[in-house]
RNA sequence: GCCCCUGUAGCUCAGCUGGAUAGAGCGGCUGCCUUCUAAGCAGCGGGUCGCAGGUUCGAGUCCUGCCGGGGGCGCCA
């Protein structure tokens, strides 16, 4: 447990009312939350105003008993009772003085692995074999990204999994629609990703008007599920193709260590999936379809719903693909799934996990999380597809992003009458993906995401561009004081005199208790919004205290300040894979 | 029709298992660069938290109903 000033004072006031109200007591929740206003300090238990009914006397009455009998020092100063029943608490300065103090040079900067690593798979990403990225993509790769660091911080064992659509029927209308055009992309090196695509359209379209292409469609992808040679070579030169662009992309992301492991892996696992629900009792056959019936599910007409797992001609689905995938990922041991897949999979999912807890394949110990996300709209609020054709392809988003943050270097050179940077290819790069990344982690993920350039490149507020400009600026103190190449060993104590190195300190210690929260929560905004707070918390430090020209003790204290900011901002914005830049 | 999400400042959104006078950013207006990077800082203005009830000492937060938006609802993935 993070040594943060909400986990120490949580363990103080549970204590005090353990001693003040008898321990036999049902302890309320929750013990201790930050205040809203800094008038009233900086945290308060409200324990004394849940428990008034229970215990049948005045608020008042129970939390000048409570804070008697609390024991805050050294962390705060004696608690304050306030009506109608709060415990106020204010941080004691010498404390975050002396916690700060601690944090200079610790890198994890105050956050502590998780008490029980497991084995984690994330699921995230999924793009379209035959399919360019679109935007729709970005937020499952961007906010799967996020999950797996802060999993990985925490110190468990993460398996990042590319789940890729390599399967399935579309690949049957793809290549019916291959056979008639022609051998497009059977020599090696000819065709492209957006050949592909517009053929894919317009197979999508015969497979909607012809009957007798349906037919064939279908019987190619039986054909392929086969192993039949002919098929199988066209289908994985059309992974192959769409594989090397997609990493073109990640590259761009800077997304690593994600594993490629299609659908088409648990292809051999399907028919045993099938046979041992069957075992179980579980199938029922309806209209000719395997279906496992889960309770609490209807469809349009009201009736109970089933999950699909072989299709009236024998084909399987990605219902199976997914109770494969899962079982075969418990299996190898994983202690907790994640998929980060748009929200509107949700019930999928929900089905999914009963099913498999039903047939024994999801145990007691083991977790799965469905990290559900909202949509990508357009700028009016209309939802982006690729079908309707005004979609945005990822790769030119990212482009036109990275080129926005280049202009703006360039510019703001030129004003200033300076150089452009050598490096400002790379500045723009950084910038420009972070910012994309950044607009969409400070969202919360489950609402419907506004896609809009010229917001998410604003160079101003709340975004990746002033976090990183914040972290430049400190770099340069630091490399001014010869600490950027480490911090000295012998230091004075640090000293927070003013208020806003007060309020910064305060803000530095608990960096530990949001990403705790994020990694239960999975919602990045809240890390977002702490890194922002420290950021401006850390300008108004900059503006009213001087670090380099202070003197001893004061300017080692300040540079301390810097130091711990510094790595607040890396460790932060590496958590949400975005990259930080010495110099801007 | 049923299920899930959602409605907070002009715009985009936060709001931590119910807590005190609901917060940011953008945009608008006013100041601050001979001083560690002005992508910054200080300040001003801006609200019936969709509507109506209910529970509670206390509701943006929980419950019910209604209105509006989005998504999903058996052989696509």
């Amino acid at each position: 447990m993070a040594a943060t000033p909400q986990n120490l004072l949580r363990a103080r006031v549970g204590e005090a009312v353990a001693a003040a109200f008898g321990d036999d007591l049902e302890m309320p929740e929750p013990l201790v939350v930050p205040t809203s206003d800094a008038r009233h300090g900086d945290y308060t238990t409200p324990v004394a105003m849940t428990l008034a009914r229970t215990l049948g006397r005045s608020p008042y009455e129970l939390a000048q008993r409570l804070a008697a009998a609390l024991q805050v020092e050294p962390v705060a100063d004696p608690p304050e009772v306030v009506r109608p029943g709060f415990v106020n608490l204010r941080l004691h300065s010498a404390w975050l003085a002396q916690r700060v103090g601690e944090l200079v040079g610790d890198e994890c900067v105050g956050v502590d692995p998780a008490p029980a690593p497991a084995r984690v798979v994330v699921d995230y990403s999924g793009p379209n074999v035959a399919k360019a990225m679109h935007v729709g993509h970005l937020r499952s790769t961007i906010i799967g990204d996020s999950v797996a660091n802060v999993a990985e911080l925490l110190g468990h064992e993460v398996e990042r999994v590319n789940h890729v659509g390599d399967w399935g029927t579309q690949f049957g209308m793809l290549i019916a629609h291959l056979d008639d055009r022609g051998p497009l992309g059977e020599e090696a090196g000819s065709g492209d990703l957006a050949q592909v695509e517009a053929l894919y359209r317009e197979a999508n379209a015969r497979f909607a008007a012809d009957e007798a292409f349906r037919e064939r469609a279908r019987r190619r992808v039986v054909e392929l599920q086969a192993g039949d040679a002919g098929v199988q070579k066209i289908w994985r030169w059309l992974v192959g193709l769409s594989m090397a662009e997609n990493q073109a992309v990640y590259d761009l992301l800077g997304v690593r260590g994600l594993v490629a492991r299609g659908e088409s892996t648990y292809q051999p696992m399907l028919a045993k999936v099938v046979a041992d629900l069957e075992a179980a009792n579980l199938v029922v056959v309806d209209d000719g379809a395997k279906c496992v019936f889960v309770d609490g599910f209807t469809n349009a007409e009201g009736e109970p719903l089933p999950l699909i797992v072989q299709k009236a001609d024998g084909g399987y689905n990605y219902e199976t693909t997914d109770l494969a995938a899962l079982r075969s990922r418990v299996e190898q041991g994983a202690g907790r799934l994640v998929y980060v897949v748009d929200a509107g999979q949700s019930q999928h999912f929900q089905m999914v996990f009963a099913v498999a807890r039903m047939a024994g394949w999801l145990p007691e110990g083991v977790e799965a999380t469905h990290v559900a996300f909202g949509l990508v709209l357009g700028e009016g609020g209309r939802r982006l597809r690729t079908r309707s054709g005004d979609s945005v392809r990822l790769v030119d988003l990212l482009d036109e992003a990275v080129q926005r943050a280049r202009r703006f270097v360039v510019e703001r050179a030129e004003e200033r009458g300076e150089a452009v940077p050598g490096d400002v290819d790379e500045v723009a790069r950084v910038v420009g993906v972070g910012a994309v990344k950044y607009a969409d982690l400070s969202q919360h993920r489950q609402s419907n995401y506004v896609l809009s350039f010229d917001r998410m490149l604003s160079l101003k507020g709340n975004t990746a561009p002033y976090l990183q400009y914040a972290y430049a600026r400190i770099r340069s103190i630091l490399r001014e004081a010869g600490w950027d190449g480490g911090v000295p060993d012998d230091r004075p104590p640090v000293i927070l005199d003013e208020p806003q190195e007060l309020d910064l300190a305060k803000r530095l210690v608990v960096t530990g208790d949001v990403v705790s929260r994020v990694a239960e929560d999975y919602l990045s905004n809240h890390l977002c919004t702490h890194l922002f707070e420290v950021a401006q918390a850390y300008h108004q430090f900059y503006e009213h205290c001087p670090v380099l020209r202070s003197p001893e003790p004061l300017r080692s204290s300040r540079l301390a300040l810097c130091e711990v900011t510094a790595a607040t901002l890396r460790l932060g914005l590496g958590l949400l894979g975005i990259e930080v830049l010495d110099r801007i």
